[in-house]
DNA sequence: ACCTTAATGGATGGCTTTATCCACTGGATA
DNA sequence: TATCCAGTGGATAAAGCCATCCATTAAGGT
């Protein structure tokens, strides 16, 4: 309910995932990516451009073109697949868990504390979590 | 940023906690509430319309008219709220952090089980805190 | 050179969210 | 009963998100 990421997000995390289990080998094309993941082809190039604008990825034209991390999955953070779709100044991360405007400092809303515990762990986990290890993740779940 | 909730549920969540407050006393009219809260006025309007058909708070027209929460503020979660506004049948609720569309039993994505774990806290925190806390909550914040 | 492949940029459309306004209804008071 | 107050319902509109399409550009292969 609450923990839903918009679909762009998700499009591009499984796009990431798919170029980092492939990273080292041949590019990937937008096609053969929208293929494995099952992301509508006309919306994750559109995704795509957004994450080679913020240099996560790079992309190269013609007949072996496509796609490639910039840098190896274990430098990959999912913040920075977040970032580069969602940010940077997204419009409301400033804003606390209830309406108030000057919430925080001298005058928190109630719910601040409660909050701000109860959501770290997903900071968390987008801050300390690598592509690589998602992708081990999922080798290690078709094994069974 | 990922922890960000619409700000229709937020100006619900406000609107709750200032009902809760006021539980026992006069009936708080719409103006009152967005005087105090710092909402829109028109908008909350509406918001308080859906918690109406929602069951939560009860609306009386009039001369001394206004709103009430239906149940005392201890038997208020702040998921009731949420459901109010934001559901039922919410449209990605279904749907894993990944864009996988059959994620689960069989065939999880990579995040799923990380991303089951950062979450709960979130869902606890809504299916345990009443707003009576929150009220209380608040309360002490003004002491300091 | 020409054709194919494939990324890139921008235009477009539909849907949802955010927000406002108006007409109407119901209750209280004078 | 006239009038004011205040919730209710629906129409409307602007902004953002989801998604598609097309023209352009660039690189390889023939």
């Amino acid at each position: 309910m609450i923990t839903d990421l918009p679909l762009t997000v998700r499009y591009a995390l499984a796009a990431s995932v798919c170029l980092a289990a492939n990273y080292g080998q041949a590019r990937l094309s937008g096609k053969k990516i929208a293929e494995r993941t099952g992301i509508p082809a006309a919306f994750l190039a559109k995704i795509l451009r957004e994450m080679g604008r913020a240099k996560l990825i790079a992309g190269e034209r013609g007949h072996h073109g496509g796609y490639q991390l910039t840098r190896p999955p274990t430098d990959i953070l999912l913040a920075d697949v977040l970032d580069a779709v969602g940010g940077p100044g997204e419009p409301r991360s400033r804003v606390c868990a209830m309406g108030d405007r000057d919430c925080g400092g001298d005058h928190p809303c109630p719910l601040h504390d409660l909050w701000s515990v109860a959501t770290a762990p997903m900071t968390r986990l987008a801050e300390t979590v690598t592509l690589d290890r998602l992708v081990r993740l999922s080798r290690k779940q078709q094994d069974d």
